[in-house]
DNA sequence: CCCACACATGGAAGCGCTTCCACCGCAATA
DNA sequence: TATTGCGGTGGAAGCGCTTCCATGTGTGGG
């Protein structure tokens, strides 16, 4: 059944008539070999197709070369989101480039262990987290701390990639005040995601400024919640003349709800979205919203952890108003 | 600095006061064990917090317990598109239950060697390739046949799980006709995807029956591409009434291109897409389109995979037309 | 011409785990 | 009471690899 049987560093320094341990050295680079052996082993190694096991090597260096990748929050909510396809694609790459094996984790947002039995062995090199709450963060294993890092979620105490919540909030209510709108409601994220907080925060402030009443509305990132919330906004708040919400998701999901009520976009009501998805650009009318270095975030969470940088504290990512139709 | 050792086996052995051979009994469940030894050990590895290495474990074992997941097709083109997504999720929910890692690798479709380096040692249990060429999917290493798995492409020397393309396309066509449309266009995928063929030969088949002249321009999944694609068409064949594209991306693409030219949809021409995504229902006019079990058919490969069955062959999954507004 | 030194090399240990095998004690059977 | 059988157990081997260490070979300087 098995039948073929690969190619062992033992095979290699047969054939190439050295010592396993000189086999080792020429293909690991690491260590004096003559150039003999060097063509002889390489020979070998091209013959024979040899691959050098991943595990044996992880298990003596104790270098776990992977990077494991975490999204919290096992939900549609979570998975529809092209945001979570763009982390992972650009964390994929960096993972990529430096050869080393990317692994995807889908957590339940309820279970606080998963986060610990993820560290499964010593074979990781970094673990970068999705949206992770604070609490999970909290049961990262000791030998891991110093190779995490979170992506999207101004967390403190982990080294935490994000955008900026707080400037991007501002800039685009402050562009919808611009443009005239004065009564703006805001479709936030899950209550559970620290980031939003910076986000109503500034949204808030911008509202006091402008003499403005907040009217938030608790969301949850998905299309549906979009439509559904928009449908309460205009109920509780009938002369609403713009929503902002905290994801481009929900806002499409705003522009639907208002369109079936019947309500004009954005004639009666402006709608403002966040993130910038792909789509973002090709609804009627297409969404205003507020675009995020989401690639560059991912990417630089990515490196740190697998550079071993101790990068303690947040970082935040600049983003900038993206003004089409809606708004 | 590195100050925590993790426990080991021996560890938890000798604090259960059993041996290691024992202790690993009772860890993996496998083999005897006397209620007694089955308490000590457990309360052992709680209390030292022990997680088996898994690197060490898969050496021994030689069963490679990580499903590998590989997309072809290194661009924009596939990372944008909601597919690709809806795919991973599925697969790593199935490999999540299994308690098997996921990893994850995006492969340029220019390198041949790509998917043999993949192997990387024999860590990996599975492998299932989305979107992969024939020439390709050959470079698979002789190890790991019968533990891969085609995703999107009916090709037939692999286990192959794709959507219907034929019967969908039918579908779809047949609809464009039923409604009074007679001169219709297709945007295909890339031509390098095998399952294209399928798609446009039925669609053919259809426009031979009704009377119609096919109308074929090659795509490539992108919405960048139906933009483009639409206004060919309509400089090419401007009696076209309605426009078929086999992505959902594209048709979507295709809405904006003709949107642009000031064409009505669907009042002058219809448009259909294929697959469903998410933002099919939140387009204006939202896209009349076919539906797929992509999740079905991902969790499928990834379960053949991992159950080391040899389903080999293709196995099509039938997909069914959804109307909405814009045909 | 000999000694020292660097470099190249092979032997062997050991990473943490599973599993074969031999062993022991016990209850059931003859 | 002597034998069989079996569930439970520990010893030990070994998975494929890296790396320490001791040994061997060549070169330079004294």
């Amino acid at each position: 059944m098995t039948g073929v049987r690969t190619a062992t560093l033992d095979d290699v320094a047969r054939a190439a008539g050295v010592s396993r341990a000189t086999a080792s050295r020429v293909v690991t680079g690491q260590g004096p070999a003559s150039p003999r052996a060097r063509d002889r082993v390489t020979a070998a190694v091209a013959a024979l197709g040899y691959v050098p096991d991943a595990s044996a090597r992880a298990l003596v260096t104790r270098t776990g070369t992977r990077l494991a990748i975490a999204v919290i929050g096992h939900t549609a909510a979570v998975l529809d989101d092209p945001y979570v396809g763009r982390v992972l694609t650009s964390a994929a790459h960096v993972a990529a480039e430096r050869e080393v094996g990317v692994s995807l984790h889908w957590l339940p947002l309820a279970d606080p262990g998963s986060l610990a039995r993820l560290a499964d062995g010593r074979g990781l090199g970094g673990l970068v987290v999705v949206n992770p709450t604070r609490p999970a963060l909290e049961t990262v294993p000791r030998t891991l701390r110093g190779r995490v890092a979170a992506v999207g979620v101004g967390a403190r105490h982990v080294p935490s990639f994000d955008v900026d919540n707080r400037a991007g909030t501002d800039g685009v209510v402050r562009h919808l005040v611009r443009t005239g709108r004065h009564r703006i409601a805001m479709v936030t994220g899950p209550s559970w995601l620290p980031c939003g907080d910076r986000a109503v925060d500034a949204y808030r402030r911008v509202l006091r400024d402008s003499g403005g009443e907040p009217r938030v509305v608790t969301g949850d990132f998905t299309a549906a919640r979009g439509a559904k919330a928009a449908v309460e906004i205009m109920a509780r708040w009938p002369d609403t003349d713009a929503v902002f919400a905290l994801s481009d998701l929900t806002a499409l999901g705003v522009l639907d709800g208002l369109h079936a009520l019947g309500v004009r976009v954005p004639g009666d009501v402006a709608v403002a979205g966040f993130d910038d998805i792909a789509f973002a650009g090709l609804s009627r009318p297409a969404l205003t919203t507020s675009t995020h270095p989401v690639e560059d975030i991912a990417a630089a969470a990515a490196q740190a952890v697998l550079d071993r940088r101790d990068t303690s504290g947040a970082t935040f990512y600049p983003s900038a108003l993206v003004v089409r139709d809606s708004a």
